[in-house]
DNA sequence: TCTTGACGTGCAACCGGTTGCATAGAATAG
DNA sequence: CTATTCTATGCAACCGGTTGCACGTCAAGA
């Protein structure tokens, strides 16, 4: 676009340039390598570019040099309060150094995480793919055009961040082994998820370490209804006590057992994993704490850290889990 | 940064232009303003930059043209569950544009939200501040810069959405004074918030419709634990009903009540603001439902309307609400 | 005193697109 | 058959910065 300025244009880096009785060079130094200046010549441009309004272009910035400032972050479903934690501590620690975040919902879809990667790469600096529902292929194709780090992803050769839910879930099973519990289930969620195979898993292997017995009820997606919907599915199989995949789930679950009048905890034990909802269940949730927001905060510092220097390497960060004793789990019932 | 174009280099217009032996201006063209040029003139040039990989840059583009393609989206806390909705819905139709958006995360904070804004501005065609903590000044210098649209805030002379809580107020209290309650208590908010304020006075001028007494009561903030902190203070004014600034809020009186032996409804009735908590309280919440989803795609589609047709007026798009009956309201006890 | 080097600054090319204007050839009018 | 209007395309300037290299100055070393 050709156009004459304006009087509301914002000034230029020509306009401080003529105002110091300088060269356009000499103001981009000062700004971005002031060590190369006189120190008096800095501080006069600097004075004067304040005082006339002068901001540098962000974008004619990223495009000489490349650098955009800016990463992407893109969760599956923003409105599932494991994510908003972690966001906001991504966020914080990318606006430490000064980065700005595009922020993608993917719907759970991977071809809607694909699109808004395409529409964000031309414009980004890296990735931070959040429980990434895309193929291997596909996020190594993401990976090879920017610098990339994975949350709750484990695709080798690609940096990533792992909330470990081994640990956390093995204390639950001792905590209701304890307890006297010999039959229990786990309420699973998306098959996609890399979470729910690792949960699973540590059930599985937990159940097997302390004797118990151990069914899989499928709740089908991870919601609050879907756990509600599950509970006669888990009460037929004799269990209990359920861990589910996530406290949206296991409030559902509560809910659902409230529901037929089959009281928790002392009835039916309950544990969740995730611990968003913090004690905001009554009872209580019991609960395998994950601290979502450090897996935002490790992850982003992570990404920054490789756009720096450039030092990839096959990082593979875990994050320890463990379990909250809260109100939803007792004794089983005698009978 | 002058660099020789390694192996890996993305194909540039020139590249292109090359391959197709016409000129850079021509393949602008191509992608641009198509009907400006030969049928297959058009057709052989998107067909040669699809086969070698052509992406046209983002922010050369953005250069050149001063339009971003991008747009701001502030928030005061990512993880107050009134804001996932209306983020995702706001996301998903600037998707629809083929808008990317940046997310700042204010954190209650004026000088925050001022600083993520003057980073932002430089790359965004237009921003959308929800429930800004900004002093109007503030808003109406960032409003001089670029396009921008509030929600629950209202500026005269700003677009603006706003859930106009009054509707859904009067339902509620008049469903209180049918069950029979006389003297209520209302739960304030952040008492910078837009929606506190107009709550408030709905509240107020509902209790006098129907002739109830009312009490304010100040909770700190927005939290489950200032909710259930408040519990004591709001039974010291002999009270049998509470409307909550919000559903967190509301939690947490729930919480309170239950912990101090006060069976909620039975003993005392307790509605939320916002329904972010669907039905998962036990008892399910009685509460005002805003739609922050409808807020969030109301006001995005109103910001990209404006980016098109640059024909700005004074919107101000009220959204209604209701009183959705649940689980925690019933008549007073007797005495 | 002459060379040598460090230091501070300017010149101009470059990043990858967009667009006003010029122009050549084709189509239509006179 | 020449004058006029379109149409399709190219040229080159421009958006607002960054940066390799050249140049001039001044002080220290020979």
């Amino acid at each position: 676009m050709i156009q004459g300025k304006g009087q509301n244009a914002r000034p230029t880096m020509v306009d401080v340039a003529n105002a110091a009785g300088v060269s356009k060079s000499t103001v981009s130094r000062a700004f971005s390598q002031p060590e190369m200046l006189g120190t008096e010549t800095v501080s006069r441009i600097l004075e004067i570019a304040s005082s006339i309004g002068y901001v540098p272009n962000h974008t004619a910035r990223a495009l000489s040099t490349g650098r955009y400032g800016n990463v992407a972050l893109v969760v599956p479903d923003v409105t599932n309060p494991f994510f908003p934690p972690l966001i906001r501590a991504a966020q914080m620690s990318a606006d430490l150094a000064d980065y700005c975040v595009f922020l993608g919902n993917s719907d759970e879809s991977w071809r809607q995480e694909d699109k808004l990667l395409d529409r964000f790469v031309g414009q980004v600096d890296g990735l931070l793919l959040v429980a990434s529902r895309l193929s291997e292929e596909r996020i190594h194709g993401h990976a090879a055009r920017k610098p990339t780090v994975l949350i709750n992803r484990d695709v080798r050769g690609i940096p990533r961040v792992l909330i470990d839910s081994g640990q956390g879930v093995q204390e639950a099973i001792a905590h209701l082994a304890a307890l006297g519990h010999k039959r229990i289930v786990y309420v699973s969620g998306p098959s996609t998820s890399w979470s729910n195979q690792q949960r699973r898993n540590a059930v599985r292997q937990g159940a097997r370490d302390f004797h118990l017995h151990v069914d899989i009820v499928a709740a089908r997606v991870a919601s609050y209804e879907s756990g509600r919907a599950v509970v006669p599915t888990i009460l037929a199989t004799g269990a209990s006590a359920a861990i589910a995949f996530d406290d949206v789930t296991a409030h559902g679950i509560m809910t659902g057992m409230a529901d037929l009048g089959v009281s928790v905890p002392s009835s039916f034990s309950v544990i969740g994993c995730d611990d968003v909802l913090g004690a905001a269940t009554y009872p209580s949730l019991t609960t395998v704490s994950t601290r979502s927001d450090e897996a935002g905060h490790a992850a982003m510092s992570l990404l920054l850290d490789l756009l720096n220097s450039r030092s990839v390497g096959d990082a593979r960060i875990t994050l320890d889990t463990h379990l909250v004793v809260r109100g939803t789990t007792s004794a089983p019932p005698r009978r």
